[in-house]
DNA sequence: TGTAAGCTTAGAATCATTCCAATTCTAATT
DNA sequence: AATTAGAATTGGAATGATTCTAAGCTTACA
């Protein structure tokens, strides 16, 4: 599987680990994917687990997201977004694009830069815990 | 000294961390600031750098930031700024606003939602290390 | 079928941070 | 100035997340 100018090879694992990440909507935790992943594959390792979201990372399959310290989260979602996190529940959700944006109109970045990605992480309180 | 609502007592170990904080640009990790702040307060520990860190982030003094995984880094720049960071030799820049920035223009987030605030993080090469 | 390369494993090691219990300091009150 | 309660500070232990290591296992293909 090549994507983005990297390769896998996709073992059953990273098949596995690539499949409950892409079937996932809630941008979960090494642990909790290694947990999700035991229910198919009970023998499998927490490294294990580790080592295939690397794989897929850099060959460019799902994203690591950092919004707070602690655990890293992972998403499969490749389409252009940002995060929505929910300071009171925690939850994470994907907010896909309104209108069109280029980071370099909004914001003055020296002469010379390169911009390779972006991330945006908003930060709030989701409808569900706006409204209790 | 009172911004942002809360109060912190500004202990001399407290002030020596902001102060430093405050002139430097490079975003420095909890044990950088260890390291400088040792040089005026030999005796300083750094479980109290990490206790001033958290006082003064929330009394909204200085920002805490978290770019990857890792150590995270502080801010005193309280201006609305976003983080440029240069994948090639790691440095972070503060970038300012070109021009008017409202987050729920660019991105659908369900109704109801509620924006306390925003982190951006701009990965990308910098300025030297595009020229090298 | 032999073999090198890459995958997986359990457990150890590391790193960043937080916790803890003891001590010291501060500031307000006697 | 002494008393005292509440904070601040300390060193070290504990924790949590991740990475490393060394050994065994698989696979593709020579």
């Amino acid at each position: 599987m090549a994507l983005l100018g990297a390769d896998v090879r996709l073992t059953p694992h990273r098949r596995e680990v690539f499949e409950i990440l892409a079937s996932s909507t809630d941008h979960p935790t090494a642990t909790d994917i290694f947990d999700r992943v035991k229910a198919r594959s009970p023998g499998i390792s927490l490294a294990t687990v580790y080592n295939c979201l690397e794989h897929l990372t850099s060959a460019g399959l799902i994203k690591q997201v950092h919004l707070e310290r602690g655990q890293s989260r992972y998403c499969a979602n490749l389409h252009e977004h940002v995060h929505f996190h929910c300071e009171t529940c925690g939850k994470v959700i994907d907010a896909h694009p309104a209108a069109e944006f280029d980071p370099s109109k909004f914001w003055n970045l020296p002469k010379g830069t390169k911009i390779t990605r972006m991330d945006v992480a908003i930060h709030g309180t989701c409808e569900a815990c706006s409204a209790r």
